[in-house]
RNA sequence: UGGCCCGUAGUGUAACGGUAGCACCCCAGUUUUUGGUACUGGUAGUCCAGGUUCAAAUCCUGGCGGGCCAGCCA
């Protein structure tokens, strides 16, 4: 375990206090994080790995990650991979203690052996339809299957050939017996062992039967002695069925305990829903920076930290919830204003000329690599006669709380000098392509002797040392806070925000990121964190806008145009 | 219509049966060489109806509202 953040008391944490205090456990607590390797993680998943090992590094127990892996049609080893990758990204530690479900098959296998010898399950050779229509529904029973009194002896025999491949897929299961007319369908006969002739990304062809999620969690739980087996709420109906398992075996038995499911705002979380997102082009893959993923939220530039701190405030309760993402994006903010080093870059280009700024002369200026963290020291940056500044901090029509360049209007260059604009130049289109200024040579470094002070201070980019970068800015990947809420007849796709994705080309970044690599962070200043993305290359930086900085111009200026 | 779980500001989350608090969002202001940060203040809440009690967000009953469950998925 290597992170353990404080954490009040949420109901799970007040269970395992109690429990601890009583020594119910001789005063373990295990729990574990049990994936199936058949998709990514997301956000809502680092929630779950928050809790279940935040809760064990608390407690001075352990964590197990456990690779749910009972069904080989849909599992991978490229997903065990990449959740193993992202676990250890969040700031995680399993250990020694890395498990697979499949690791218990053979142990599996004799605990069923046990429960047909004890006449508690039978091989039904119902097929799937028959079972799905003598399932009963919500209101009305299920019926006995007609092969639910077979004898022992019939039914070892038949499990045994089964297991050695004689039965095609589907022909039969190994059903538990215990109550068709039970009002919980989880217990209505329900099946422990089918037939799947597809090798298993780990135990190869060794097996052609595979337990059921309910005949593996259990004991897998008590194979590994875990305390507290934490899952949401989806799981609360399957629990009398996990102590029915361990009861009828007699073994060493946990206790689960269900914690309600989050969503996010402007996103979705499911697999099924994430996958369709990709496979149907709307984002470029599963890492795609607008993408909820662990991997996604990374190189949008993400802070382990601050989803870490988002878990942490969110907390733990049992009524599902739809958690605000301000709240995730201040988290992040709060992380990286205190760490991320400073720099400036131009987004939309526009050129300033200062004409009474020597042609040649080039001169390096002191500036602050994060005003948050003294120890982060000052840089040089360079400064000519011909700049880029942002365009939208000119404006030739500026309203009164407009405080950034305009005709007849001084702002100070951050860092460098006081400028007037004194001309502006248009093109054939009447757009304004370059701004003509004059600097106060006394203002160096942006103080004025005389204390004259200027209301806006803008950020800027020497236009013969500037790099040139592409910027991806990102936006919520849904225009709805909810996107499933969508119009009649339509689903969340609709809702998918057409301008999620804004492209910047010839964008001007100062020269002392020149040489930054894939996932470094900054802020450019006034503007936002950003970082490096897997695919820039040396002389074509390619940075992510990992979340804008607050910006109060905009309420302004949203307010006043209604 | 069966079973299980759950209802506290807009959102999320606290409160031995005893002053409904915190965070985010939003609003106003102070500071500021980032319209950032920091700081100050403000708006706003116990689903409804009964009952128990000196006292109910908390306990009981009944409504209402929401979530999950009918895979040989997990």
């Amino acid at each position: 375990m290597t992170v353990a953040e404080p954490q009040s008391a949420d109901f799970i944490r007040t269970i395992i206090a109690n429990d601890t205090k009583a020594n119910k456990w001789g005063g373990r607590v295990v729990t574990r994080f049990p994936p199936e390797p058949n998709g990514q993680l997301h956000i809502g998943h680092a929630m779950s790995i928050c809790l279940n090992f935040g809760v064990a590094a608390e407690f001075g127990g352990r964590c197990h990650l456990r690779f749910d892996d009972t069904n080989p049609v849909k599992e991978e080893t490229r997903y065990v991979e990449a959740i193993k990758t992202d676990i250890r990204w969040l700031g995680w530690d399993w250990g020694e203690h890395e498990y697979y479900a499949s690791d218990y098959f053979d142990a599996l296998y004799q605990w069923a052996l046990q429960l047909i010898k004890a006449g508690k399950a039978f091989i039904d050779d119902q097929s799937p339809d028959q079972i799905r229509e003598t399932r009963g529904t919500l209101t009305s029973p299920g019926i006995d299957s007609p092969y639910r009194n077979r004898g022992i002896e019939e039914n070892l025999n038949l499990f045994d050939r089964m297991k050695s491949g004689d039965f095609s897929e589907g022909a039969c299961v190994l059903r538990a017996k215990i109550d068709m007319g039970s009002p919980n369908l989880n217990l209505r006969d329900p099946v422990m062992y089918r037939i799947l002739h597809t090798p298993h990304h780990r135990t190869g062809d060794k097996w052609c039967i595979y337990p059921m999620y309910d005949f593996t969690h259990g004991q897998s739980d008590s194979i590994e002695t875990v305390t507290h087996s934490l899952c949401d709420t989806g799981y609360a109906d399957h629990r009398p069925l996990y102590d029915w398992y361990l009861d009828e075996l007699d073994v060493y038995h946990p206790q689960q305990i269900e914690f309600a499911r989050r969503n996010l705002t402007y996103t979705v979380m499911s697999k099924r829903k994430l996958n369709a997102l990709v496979e149907g082009d709307h984002v470029a893959g599963w890492d795609d920076p607008r993408m909820p993923t662990l991997s996604g939220l990374r190189r949008r530039g993400y802070t382990p930290e601050s989803i870490r701190e988002f878990c942490r405030r969110i907390g733990v309760a049992k009524r599902e919830s739809r958690d605000d993402i301000s709240l995730l994006e201040h988290c992040l903010r709060e992380d990286l204003n205190k760490r991320a080093p400073r720099v400036m870059g131009v987004l939309q280009p526009l050129k300033v000329i200062i004409d009474n700024y020597p042609e040649d002369r080039v001169e390096s200026l002191d500036a602050i690599n994060n005003p948050e963290d003294p120890s982060a020291g000052t840089r040089q940056v360079p400064f000519s006669r011909e700049l880029f500044i942002e365009r939208n901090d000119f404006r030739e029509d500026a309203p009164r709380k407009f405080f950034r360049l305009a005709p007849g209007r001084e702002v100070r260059l951050r860092y460098a000098y006081f400028i007037t604009c004194t001309d502006v130049l248009k093109d054939d289109s009447g757009n304004v392509v370059e701004v003509h200024c004059i600097y106060d040579p006394a203002t160096r470094g942006g103080d004025s002797p005389d204390g004259r002070k200027v209301k806006g201070t803008i950020h800027w980019v020497s236009a013969q040392h500037a790099l040139d970068a592409q910027v991806r800015a990102y936006e919520h990947l849904f225009s709805a806070p909810d996107p499933e809420n969508a119009p009649e007849g339509q689903d969340y796709t609709s809702n998918l925000n057409p301008e999620s994705l804004m492209v910047y080309e010839s964008c001007k970044i100062e020269p002392s990121v020149a040489d930054s690599t894939p996932g470094y962070r900054m802020q450019f200043e006034r503007q936002g964190y950003f970082c490096v993305d897997p695919d820039s290359e040396p002389g074509k930086l390619v940075f992510n806008r990992t979340v804008g900085l607050r910006d109060s111009w905009a309420k302004v200026q949203q307010k006043s145009k209604p």
